[in-house]
DNA sequence: TGAAAACTTTCCATATCGGAAAGTGATCGT
DNA sequence: ACGATCACTTTCCGATATGGAAAGTTTTCA
């Protein structure tokens, strides 16, 4: 069996901020939140359920004077991510034209 | 803007169904149950609401007698895939090694 | 007529999602 | 040093969504 949809990434608003987090090594949460279009509350709550599943890492620090946030994924987000983009691709394979 | 995710699509359960559908003409109910691996009453209901939205069309007809419902991606239906699937990989388009 | 098959609906418990509002900690201006 | 501000975090709360069990429906078969 290949690998299965994984829940917590599945989350439309994790799975685009997991893809956007896989292409860079570090971005900031108001980067991350303006790409979602989200209220802080909510992003805020998204990195929580990432971050307690092991997929990201929160960093704090400075930037300009204030003090920012930086998300980034971990090891196993990056697997995790893959898993989850494959059970994508699986289930793509069989559609035509896509 | 490309294609946003749709949300009649995206849950698990209707992603795999809607896919499954795209890949052939007609499938019964009772198959689709088996691969989803779900209740008669949670299949029941996430056809009702493909039906609903218009992306599925749902005919009852006989087969070895006893009656069995045949679904069908309408073409709607495939369109409204299309469009999702390409939102997925335009995401995915950004992963490394994905 | 009664039983069984193949769903459909209803009932219900749990979970998730999202925003607003309140709370926290660090930093800045005076 | 002190209040204001920034950048989130938490809490509160309402709206949906999801899933299974159980009951209901329709059709078919003996």
């Amino acid at each position: 069996m290949s690998a299965a949809l994984d829940p917590v990434i599945h989350a439309p608003n994790r799975l685009q901020m997991c893809c956007m987090l896989a292409a860079v090594d570090t971005i900031d949460f108001a980067t991350v939140r303006e790409a979602l279009d989200v209220s802080e509350s909510v992003l805020s709550k998204h990195v929580k359920t990432l971050e307690e599943a092991g997929y990201v890492k929160v960093k704090k620090a400075a930037s300009d004077g204030r003090q920012r946030t930086w998300l980034s994924l971990s090891k196993p987000g990056r697997e995790a991510l893959k898993g989850h983009l494959a059970a994508l691709k699986a289930m793509m394979a069989g559609v035509p034209e896509a």
